[in-house]
DNA sequence: GCCTGTTTATTAGACT
DNA sequence: AGTCTAATAAACAGGC
């Protein structure tokens, strides 16, 4: 079974009744893949425009429809902050996004990261861990939620996404180019590989899983959109760390590489 | 007019 | 089976 062959399109014979256009995602969620592209770019933030940019290498299609769909994701979900392109003249349209991580709960990380997960065995019982204590993961009830503001959650299990993140950044580990490498039923944890490698590796499933049907090609001819073909640049902006050639520049490089903070890009048109 | 962000309603898959 | 929640569509407001 391929990670995607529950991908269906969606749409009724006599359709028109039903208004769902898209069959949900057999993997991943818009949040999982919202949150690691966002933490993936070098300020860990964007712009809306630039995440509809990264979003554009996995989905081909209806864009109207998919920039509803996340600009609604976007603002219905608390783990999603707006930070002002320009402090000094906050702009309510104007603005970066960025993950708050203190919302993100154990729920969260297993429902929008359930793939990556599945795909570490390794770190599943953690997270089970937490999810089965029950407090963390019991909706919060009205006397709660004030604590929980108070006392953010912050998770320290090397699933965390900040965890996650700093073994992907801090990773020297030679990866096989995108094309040797199998599929998720390939992985392989070893010892020495340690959570680098399972980190890079569930990214590359995880942002592979996300074949997306778009209405424009679900919807209207019937053909479901397929994962745009990944030229050299956007396997490199978007899977960096699996190039090989990537991996022979030092951390420090790469830091000293990145564009510079977002208050300097202020008075920049996006 | 277009872009961005918010809100609401609906649907259906996942979860309990 | 009932509930929850992600996905989707649409309408609207406000800024550029």
């Amino acid at each position: 079974m391929s990670p995607c062959s529950s991908f269906r399109p969606a749409l009724e014979e006599n359709s028109g009744v039903h208004r769902r256009k898209y069959k949900r995602y057999a993997k991943g969620t818009y949040v999982g893949l919202l949150a690691y592209i966002l933490q993936d770019s070098p300020n860990k933030m964007l712009t809306f425009r630039q995440i509809m940019e990264r979003l554009g290498v996995f989905v081909a299609g209806d864009r109207k429809g998919l920039e509803n769909n996340i600009r609604v994701c976007l603002s219905s979900n608390k783990c999603f902050v707006k930070v002002p392109v320009d402090p000094d003249y906050p702009n309510a349209r104007r603005n970066f996004w960025k993950v708050e991580e203190s919302c993100i709960t154990p729920k969260m990380l297993r429902r929008h990261f359930k793939d990556m997960t599945d795909m570490l065995p390794s770190l599943e019982p953690q997270c089970q861990v937490k999810c089965d204590t029950g407090a963390a993961l019991d909706p919060p009830s009205p006397a709660s939620i004030s604590k929980e503001n108070t006392q953010p959650v912050k998770f320290s299990s090397s699933f965390s996404i900040e965890s996650l993140l700093k073994n992907d950044h801090s990773a020297h580990l030679r990866i096989p180019p995108v094309q040797d490498r199998g599929g998720l039923n390939d992985l392989r944890l070893t010892p020495a590989a340690g959570s680098s490698v399972c980190w890079e590796r569930s990214v590359y499933s995880f942002t592979q899983s996300y074949y997306m049907y778009s209405s424009a090609a679900a919807g209207l001819s019937g053909i479901p959109a397929v994962r745009k073909s990944l030229s050299a640049a956007h396997e490199h902006a978007l899977y960096p760390s699996q190039l090989s050639s990537y991996h022979s520049q030092t951390v420090q490089s790469r830091i000293s590489a990145s564009p510079p903070l977002p208050h300097d890009l202020r008075y920049l048109r996006w």
